[in-house]
DNA sequence: TATGATACAGTCCAGACTGTATGTAAATGT
DNA sequence: ACATTTACATACAGTCTGGACTGTATCATA
């Protein structure tokens, strides 16, 4: 009669509760931002008790470095999937900003991340750790990059430079998005962006394979 | 023996605290955050008594509020400072990316300005009176943008979103600037823009004269 | 100069948040 | 089967915040 009590393991109940902890966190720092993401909101908002959480993180910065971890992690997996997606495509370019921004920058993930960053400038250990893992995703996009793109011929652009700028640009137009109502503006800045990328770069001729598949990083044991 | 006591009239007086207050709630933003920007210790830096904020504005959203408005219009004089400082200049594009950066984004009022964005994000009247203050920038900034620089020919690019990609593109790279902790990334990247913007504009030839100077915002008597 | 309005100071209070301490059930090891 | 560890729940303590409230000094005006 014990069927809605699979006795869970010991690590599968741990894995599911910070799982819920976690998503809950993220949720409520793209809702209710960084500062108003309080502990008790939280834990109600994954319906657990306060004590589950003060098992799994002693304090609040350990939790939202671990969800900072998991929100990289989940962008990285999100880059991933949209870099495969591209893989047999010919417009490749339009095809890459377009899945970024709808993916990647216009989701509340991406809220949730906004609110990490202006906080860590204010925590340096937050902001250590966003650095980390920003490099860690950035060195999967680079040989990405590499694998579709070259440069144009006749110019020297580095194709990094150009799209740190995109990224810079997404986001400062994410955060700004729900300032100009108009989202035409934001559509026709992903066009001028691609329309200057493709002065200077090229998609690659006879590419139709993914991208090489670098260090993987979905499951790392918690430590 | 009353010389240390001027006697000011009640207006002089009202102005004076109102300064000090938005003063200190400015720092307070660029260095504390908005959640971090206490009523006391707005008040502790500012140097006045709890009773005095309270006498000025009923409420942190009015001050806030108030905060936003001497920020914008702090930032539409320095514009205005920055378009009439290139009008002499021969190579307008660069000195205009270089003293924009260097006099609006990498500025602690930026900062407060970016935590003021974010906050915008869950506070409807904030969202609005920020949204109405841009607006009031922009129309500062376009006839500038009218009266330096043209067209390329050939191209029939919109300034306008070349210039809004500009600003997307330096608020990013403001807020990620702690994080890349090489400098000479915000360089590379002005250079990039500078380069890309010179493809579709030029600077009009011959203009020596200032922008029009669209209506004062200067001094409107407060409400 | 008398009277009211304005500017400012200091204090109190109800609520909220974080961290901690303690108690109970479930799982694990032997 | 039982002891021990792990997972989770509840109660509490201390701190802080924003708003309300009362009191005092300064200014405007008739």
């Amino acid at each position: 009669m014990s069927a809605a009590l699979p006795r869970r393991t010991q690590a599968e109940r741990s894995d599911a509760m910070r799982q819920r902890l976690l998503a809950a966190t993220l949720e409520s720092l793209a809702e209710d931002g960084y500062a108003g993401s309080t502990l008790s909101s939280i834990v109600r908002r994954a319906g657990v008790s306060r004590g589950a959480q003060v098992h799994h993180y002693p304090n609040k910065q350990a939790l939202m470095l671990d969800a900072a971890d998991d929100l990289l992690r989940s962008s990285y997996r999100t880059l991933g999937a949209v870099l495969l997606s591209v893989a047999d495509e010919d417009n490749r370019l339009e095809m890459l900003v377009q899945a970024t921004w709808e993916q990647l920058f216009a989701t509340p993930l991406y809220r949730a991340y906004t609110e990490l960053l202006v906080a860590s400038q204010r925590d340096a250990v937050l902001a250590e750790a966003l650095r980390g893992m920003l490099l860690r995703v950035s060195k999967v996009f680079e040989p990405a990059v590499e694998h579709y793109f070259m440069p144009a011929p006749g110019t020297r652009e580095n194709l990094k430079a150009v799209f740190l700028q995109f990224a810079c640009l997404l986001g400062g137009l994410a955060s700004q998005a729900h300032l100009l109502n108009d989202t035409a503006h934001v559509a026709a800045q992903l066009k001028l962006w691609t329309r200057q990328a493709k002065l200077v770069m090229h998609a690659r001729k006879g590419v139709r394979l993914p991208p090489p598949r670098p260090v993987e990083w979905d499951r790392p044991v918690h430590s």
